[in-house]
DNA sequence: TGTAGATATGAAACCGCTTTCTCAGCTCTT
DNA sequence: AAGAGCTGAGAAAGCGGTTTCATATCTACA
């Protein structure tokens, strides 16, 4: 008996207005401060409140005030130290708005994320996509059902919709201006997954950097170290005296590989990483790479998603800095 | 007006009823197949939800079936590598069982802790804690509510809740066991947040150690690497030669401020981790740690909370065994 | 002092979906 | 051939809030 009464949902509003001696729609009125209610009742709605422990419902609030109260956040991959820093800015400005956060995760998977997306439009009141790996076509479609919106990290040239993102080409073209100035000329890219926009956007920068007089050779890797280490010996083989990695990960597992092959860096090769990210925790700085905004990219993220659901329409891509950051794995190109 | 026709909520299962001539009840049945339906009208009901681009709203379903579809998830710092990895599994076994992830974090405060339980309480099915830091007092309250819930790297004594936890206190035993084999006597030990359960059986372990012959000095140092970094000179000063830390980014930062001083590691000092973050991602393993299965952690812990939201009873805490790894932090006692 | 106007409160409709209840239309006995 | 037993579909009643609408009470002014 108990039991069933446990599972049979908790207390109403109903309730507490049954034991404030007042009508229900008082007791919200109260709740919400909607609307003028005599003090004396005020008091005794409050006190109901607190003696019954009562908590409204979240999906009754939902069903009726026509709102969530929830956004909604979708990442390639929870386990990449990138994001997490992200979520942790945008769960705190979410908060500061009065708003829950779903996230869902796509495991790097394209073709799951149009159908996790919808399953977040059913329950959200906006949503932020970091990353996503989905055609164009796809997000085109999205972007029609008009809900608010915002990508992070991928910039959909002729598509309007609100986006923020780092600089990822200028980030590059410092890159291969510091390799250039070290005297490298051969430069291996350890590219990340295909879909990526922010693959794309290293990609388009390194060939740009033929005008620094570097020769650029494209090696399929990963995000993962994994991937790094996979990869960073066919970059030796392509004669490379410097290698460009897609991200910290990459550059710390090709690292390691070359670690374990011999390979001294910097003397005998440089390895440049992407994001910052190890400096972070580890408090020791040595890989030579450029650093991303990541909080104030959550920061900022959530913060147009917040002002887009509250009506101001404000479509302009915005472009975060990166920033150089040299330490002990670049060196004068060897030979 | 159209503008308005996007925000007044989007397609019913009215409109969709109408569309393929049934009932909204029809539709229902269809869509949960929850009744047998002619398979004539099945299809109509079908092709009018394709063509409409019809997705049941969340809240409204919630509300009519008493459960949102949602587990809840409460960790102390979205930024510790530590927790993307136990979420990431959470989150797969959720999403296997048609269930989304709600996230929240406590910004390692335990004081907001309870209110953002209780806010968790009123969109979720069940309830993920991990390492709860809050009072043991405000856990038993929630535990009264009798909602769905698992502990997750914390046992609470003396209370019925399902927990599920890595065995803090065999790992830490073994770290001793291998401390004390390399003739070390005098260890100190770079301790995490007050509050942490974790942190105390770590304790508990290295007290008991004395009988192993070891002298322990516990320093406050905190859960990151910056933490490591400040407490680090204490350990010295306390005349310690070896330094065991409440986690790997502790013992990071620990290791970068030695290698700042001069103490060379391990042979001046020996370093011991704790968790086994770094070796996911730099491929790396040079720190003598404990592994924690994370992985297993966080699937296990999700699987019981799923197993409880069906209904079986299962209040036996569960410890998962860690595994010394023994790498080049840790060496023979200097003097 | 009587009536217009303001205002706080309760009754009831509604949000969109599920689920029980009811009943029309069948099949199957005898 | 007529009544009993199924079966599948629609009508309607919630789920637990919010919000509109109607009304009782009170203030204010002539």
């Amino acid at each position: 008996m108990r039991q069933s009464r446990a599972r049979t949902q908790r207390v109403t509003i109903t309730d507490v207005g049954h034991a404030a001696g007042v009508s229900p729609a008082t007791v919200s009125r109260v709740l919400n401060g909607t609307a003028k209610v005599d003090a004396v009742l005020a008091g005794r709605v409050q006190a109901a409140v607190r003696t019954l422990g009562y908590h409204p419902n979240a999906a009754a609030q939902g069903l009726a005030k026509g709102r969530w109260g929830t956004i909604g956040v979708l990442v390639p991959d929870l386990a990449n130290p990138y994001f997490p820093e992200i979520l942790k800015a945008v769960s705190a400005v979410a908060r500061a708005n009065g708003h829950r956060v779903m996230i869902m995760e796509s495991e790097e998977n394209p073709a799951v994320e149009p159908e996790l997306v919808a399953d977040l439009l059913r329950s959200c009141d906006g949503l932020l996509l970091c990353s996503p790996r989905m055609r164009r076509d796809q997000l085109a479609e999205l972007v029609a059902r008009a809900h608010p919106m915002v990508l992070v990290n991928r910039i959909v040239p002729g598509l309007a919709v609100p986006a923020i993102s780092v600089d990822f080409y200028g980030g590059t073209t410092s890159i291969c201006g510091h390799l250039a100035q070290l005297g490298h000329r051969d430069v291996a890219y350890l590219s990340g997954p295909e879909a990526s926009w922010a693959n794309g956007e290293r990609i388009r920068a390194l060939e740009a950097a033929a005008a620094f007089g570097l020769r650029v050779t494209v090696i399929p890797a990963g995000a993962t170290a994994a991937d790094g280490g996979a990869a960073a010996e066919q970059a030796l083989a392509a004669g490379a005296t410097a290698v460009v990695t897609y991200n910290d990960l990459v550059a710390q597992g090709a690292l390691a590989r070359y670690r374990q092959l011999g390979v001294d860096v910097p003397t005998e090769l440089s390895v440049v990483g992407f994001d910052n990210l190890s400096l972070d925790w580890s408090g020791q700085a040595t890989l030579t790479t450029v650093a991303m905004p990541r909080d104030d990219l959550g920061r900022q993220a959530a913060e147009l998603l917040e002002r887009l659901m509250t009506g101001s329409p404000d479509t302009e891509p915005k472009l975060l800095p990166m920033e150089l950051l040299i330490h002990e794995t670049t060196g004068p190109a060897a030979r």
